[in-house]
DNA sequence: TCGTTTCCTGACCGTATGGTCAAGCCAAAG
DNA sequence: CTTTGGCTTGACCATACGGTCAGGAAACGA
């Protein structure tokens, strides 16, 4: 609809390659971790030489380095849901239908995010210190917000915040132990009530609901 | 108390070298994964020769599977916390104290549980078909009865196990980013208020405190 | 003391991995 | 058509890794 005759042909080929190879290395940074992932498979499963993926991406850290930003750049987008919401009924529960809306279609990267920073964080320290840090501040600065308006019980607004995370992040890390115990992959019924469960029991559990 | 300068006896010697490696073995799969661990760097930690690790655990995979089991005896044992209890306030409320102490003493084992289980449970999976599913049957069955007993609320079970497995092992896994974000690790005083923001947030949400 | 079993370890090996390179390919500019 | 410059790739390399082994040291039982 925008371009009628293509814009210079080199940049889509270059486009298409660097999805699929990002595509394929998400996956298989996942299943293996930063160590275990090798650039063979990520190039099979791309279906290109290896050669070729080290003409895109120089080192398997550059390739890693741009995974683990992609997933933290959907998180921050999606934090957007809490802002101008009313209170914490809207504001909260629509952050968790987005984090777990994200648990359901990017497992592999939420596992590559959590890898990351279970092993300390070695190449998105300065995020972490940075923006991650600013977007919670201005959150706990919210929440405080609606504590001052008793729209919700005192408590921990950080502690809040991890357990937010650590809730929505379980379905996609634990994904596995999950379809183990539920005998299945949830179904999407299935996903349905664990967003339900969540945000009952954690909107209850803030006071903000009866 | 027992030997003064006796020279270490045969079964002393076992033990002791193996708790060496297993402690060593723990933190390296723990910051670099199972496929970033070297058994070199192992031995380092341990203090011995490479050689001497294969001759306790004759390859990686049986050391690894070691640390694996290791940790779940662990928070199997601490499950115990929860029978007994006469209702949800105690019940729930000691195993969360119980696993947000786990967390605080072996955040390396839990780092190890959790790659394990996001990278498919490739050596546990058949724990996790037994040991695990009985035990969380056994809980569900628990809840339901305090929640027929008017206990607590109609909430999901499963849901709420899930709820509890990831906000406090959250607490170890991310120990990184908490301690970012925190602007250093948690003291004791801040342990003990996630303890019971933790408690208070869950407890409440499932209707089980006012 | 002597023989046996367990423990220890430096040196070594085959393999697999991240990364390189030079030669070729192919769209597009002149 | 010729040239230019980004793209492609098979072959190659140095390294590091898991694992082996033979031979020696230490602990033990008789």
């Amino acid at each position: 609809m925008t371009d009628q005759t293509r814009p210079p042909r080199r940049t889509e080929i270059r486009q298409a390659n660097e999805a699929l190879i990002l595509q394929a290395a998400e996956k298989v940074f996942a299943e293996a971790g930063f160590g275990g992932a090798t650039m063979q498979l990520i190039a099979d499963i791309a279906g290109l030489p290896k050669a070729n993926l080290h003409y895109y991406f120089p080192t398997k850290e550059d390739l890693y380095r741009r995974v683990v930003q992609t997933i933290f750049e959907i998180w921050l987008h999606a934090a957007e849901a809490m802002d101008d919401a009313p209170g914490p009924v809207e504001g909260i529960g629509r952050y968790i239908d987005a984090k777990m809306e994200i648990s359901r279609l990017h497992p592999n990267g939420s596992k590559v995010w959590a890898y990351e920073v279970m092993h300390g964080a070695p190449v998105i320290q300065d995020y972490l210190e940075t923006t991650l840090r600013d977007w919670t501040a201005g959150r706990v600065h919210l929440i405080q917000r609606w504590i001052d308006e008793g729209k919700m019980s005192r408590i921990n607004p950080e502690h809040l915040l991890y357990m937010l995370w650590a809730t929505t992040q379980h379905y996609a890390d634990f994904g596995h132990q999950i379809a183990t115990l539920n005998g299945g992959p949830l179904s999407d019924a299935e996903w349905q009530a664990a967003k339900t469960s969540v945000k009952t029991m954690i909107l209850r559990g803030i006071g903000a609901l009866p």
